[in-house]
DNA sequence: TATGAATGAGGGTTCATTCAT
DNA sequence: CATGAATGAACCCTCATTCAT
């Protein structure tokens, strides 16, 4: 995915930056984001960024402070731009079975199109938290804030059982998605995005609702059958 | 959790190794297993742990032909010694559900007592996959091996639904649980194992219940007793 | 002997360097050239070549990838020198006896000139050799190519006998140049070249002349003007 | 070739040793040799020779002092043995040619034998002179002081040409044998012997015949046998 | 602005050598 | 005597970062 300037950069926006400079900015980001997604940031490195812009190391510390400013930059712009999107099409009305498909297939593709970098988000903490870590924090809690609100509304609305902690679900749903992702990585096998959404949005749905009403009516009337049998025979 | 001589380093115990000497790699293995864990394999390095240890770096050398083979034994060693306590006490008897619960507490307690430890195996992947991917898949899947029994068991005998992926199953469970892991170690928390793993457990045998024959049973007795009214009222 | 900008690095000239680069290059190849020659490519070191530059080690790593490709880059710059010196005024008519006496001349000048690093290059095979083996055959090969040539020339002209090989005569000619430098590196005495030269050339003329015809001739002409004389006297 | 008891370590001859003691020295003498041989002497390492006798390194250090020290006894031992065998059987009598062949023949088969080994301390200067140079040149030295003697009495006997140095000579010899010894070495070919050092011997006798008498005294012959005829013709 | 050039700080690794047992 | 164990010193190499131009 390919990072569009006007996610680029928030904070050097502020600086007045002609239209040359600002295509530098995302083409570095962009370079990064495909070196770091191949090597981790660790491994990643300026002069390989550098050399496939065909631009000097140095140039790449004119425009960043250095290589963590770079990755902060990145992870503030990437976020940014996948929280957009995910808001846009946020389905406003409809079940949570829909809005969960939504999510799941929208956070699918994400990783599936940068499979490098978005596992290097979402599952490297290593090299980012202890130095990103509250930051990366909040990006993520926007991200997924209306999904966590739609999750609320619908425990409110009875769509999923009471007792359960939204937070519980979230992870249930986005570790699931990860595993998953995983194992496609290392088996450089891509999965068809729908079937697997299908799959996980059935299963979590399955494991949220309600305890079912329905059951309960029936079992009732059961006992009460059961009862008023007894009591008439005995 | 102190990596015990038993399980350390199975390739070296073939050397014949003095008491003094078996001792070292338990203690390199235990100090690299903490290094490793709080900076990640990339940043760790031999001098810290031989910092810590207060020996050279070059005694580490003597006993590990690279930083590299001592990562491997690392992973070795730890997990012979989780696979070996999963299976000594895994349930035999019993429903898949006591099955779960056991591979849950278990799973979780391993990741809360060496937090740094564990979230470097499960979740770093860039620096350990692509080195020793193959490795890491095979020691994983052993680790999991009878759980896994258990739940191919448990579908042939109709105590989960029959349509599920066994492998969705186990990333569900244990993407769950990394993210929940993830999630106290960034917030320098320790959730109480017993009611996580509860949880857990009873969401994930919500998710995988066979479709609910009891509520098809009881539908049938409601539907035979209307029926059977309705003639008789008629 | 100081190598010249023109000579050095050809490989690294294909990119673009500023003249202080180019001049770097060239002086951390005569360096190279010196250490190597003093200690040998094992014991020389890059740290040695850096304080002998007062520069940091790392700045040689910046135009050399590595030690081995630095040594390369000066064994292919040398003798891309010297072949070029040699090929220029290698006499094209006149004799075999003028044309080894300026191959020996020319190399003892050379041998001379930079005793160790010649001693490294000519002798030291086994830091270099198995490392560098065919690029240096092939280098020696074209160093000598028009003297082989000649000879060749030589031999089908009847200038030099038949039966010898051409290849025993070269190492003949340059194991004995080499000798006699080892000595001379070893007593520290520089032998008067022209001297030398001249009688190594005469010997090697000597050995490789073709059977004596007229000898035979002459023999033969004796033989039978004995014979006659003893037939008519009896 | 195998280093015999009787050669070894004649500096700690002096020592009261057992037999065994006197049995490890030698083979860690033989050892070296080897472990030298393939890698050369900076590349051998203590720990190598030590593995290939299944002994500790620290056992080395118990009978040699230092690495240098050992390739000291070495290079003695081993000169000690070939300048035995060489005197020994020096053909005392018999013309110049006979004990040139000789020469070359045991010191081809020297060559050939072991390789590696000779071929470094033949030509592997570097790691040697410096540090035992005044040795290692008496060591040669005495190698071929009946060689060079035989050389000299020739001279005076007028069987070699009055004007060549003798060391000039030596250098011929050993360099076109060490050349070639190293071609098969590089090419992995082991070449006949008795052809190769028949076709060196002639060569040399060739170089250093003396000017052919015969030749003059014939030409001299024919000259004035055509003067006569053509007086009695006119 | 862009960069060529340089480097400090470290990283993993090797190896001859020491020493207590 | 033999060695298990340990190590200091050095080596080659990497890389983010600086700075004059």
């Amino acid at each position: 995915m390919v990072l569009s300037p006007k996610f680029a950069s928030p904070k050097l926006a502020a600086k007045i930056l002609g239209a040359r400079s600002e295509q530098r900015v995302v083409d570095i980001l962009n370079t990064a984001q495909v070196v770091f997604g191949e090597h981790g940031f660790d491994r990643g490195t300026t002069a390989e960024i550098a050399r496939r812009l065909n631009i000097s190391e140095a140039t790449i510390f004119t425009y960043f402070g250095s290589k963590r400013e770079l990755c902060q930059e990145l992870l503030h712009t990437w976020y940014s731009m996948i929280t957009t999107q995910m808001e846009q099409d946020f389905p406003r009305g409809g079940g949570l079975r829909s809005k969960i498909e939504y999510v799941v297939t929208r956070h699918l593709n994400y990783l599936l199109q940068d499979k490098g970098f978005c596992a290097l988000i979402l599952s490297e903490g290593r090299a980012l938290h202890g130095e990103f870590a509250d930051e990366l924090a909040e990006l993520k809690r926007r991200y997924l804030a209306s999904f966590m609100g739609a999750l609320s509304d619908a425990q409110a609305a009875g769509e999923l059982e009471s007792q359960v902690r939204l937070s519980v679900v979230r992870d249930m749903l986005f570790g699931m998605m990860e595993h998953i992702l995983w194992r496609s990585i290392e088996s450089d096998e891509t999965p068809e995005v729908a079937t697997v959404s299908a799959e996980i949005t059935r299963l979590i749905m399955k494991a949220i609702a309600p305890e079912n009403d329905e059951l309960r009516r029936l079992q009732k009337f059961h006992d009460e059958v059961t009862a008023s049998l007894k009591r008439i025979d005995d």
